[in-house]
DNA sequence: CGGCTGACGACCT
DNA sequence: GAGGTCGCCAGCC
């Protein structure tokens, strides 16, 4: 299917810099609040590239002052293996800032706690 | 250059 | 709720 605004958003903006746009957007989470990989997708204009605002966190380096563990997917739950080291760092500092994770990764009263960033 | 791979998500059974 | 399908697109074989 072609590119079709209906669906995938206003205009394509991905490329040189997305990275940085993604990061600029996940600052504003204030803590003890979530949002979601489509909502910061969103906020950047697009629907449809929210794997690639994940991918944009896998890359990014942690001594980056960027909150990456209050991004989590549109079903309130930690998108990484608890099993894993990153996993479990998650779930730890959202849960150092109030906020609820179950033992199966779900965020507890996830739609109270939700932040969703503005254009 | 073609194919595969995702920290995803909407939609359908 | 649990799976499967399809669309996305930069990066890495």
């Amino acid at each position: 299917m072609p590119y079709d605004p209906e669906r995938h958003g206003p205009e394509r903006i991905v490329g040189p810099g997305f990275f940085e746009k993604v990061y600029a957007v996940v600052q504003e989470v204030p803590a003890g609040r979530v949002t979601t990989y489509g909502d910061i997708a969103e906020a950047l204009g697009m629907r449809s590239i929210a794997r690639k605002v994940g991918h944009a966190l896998a890359g990014l380096s942690h001594d980056r002052d960027v909150p990456w563990f209050r991004v989590v997917n549109a079903q309130g739950a930690i998108s990484r293996p608890l099993d894993s080291g990153h996993g479990r760092e998650q779930a730890e500092r959202l849960r150092a800032e109030g906020i609820e994770v179950s033992s199966n990764g779900k965020i507890q009263d996830f739609t109270r706690v939700r932040f969703v960033p503005q254009h």
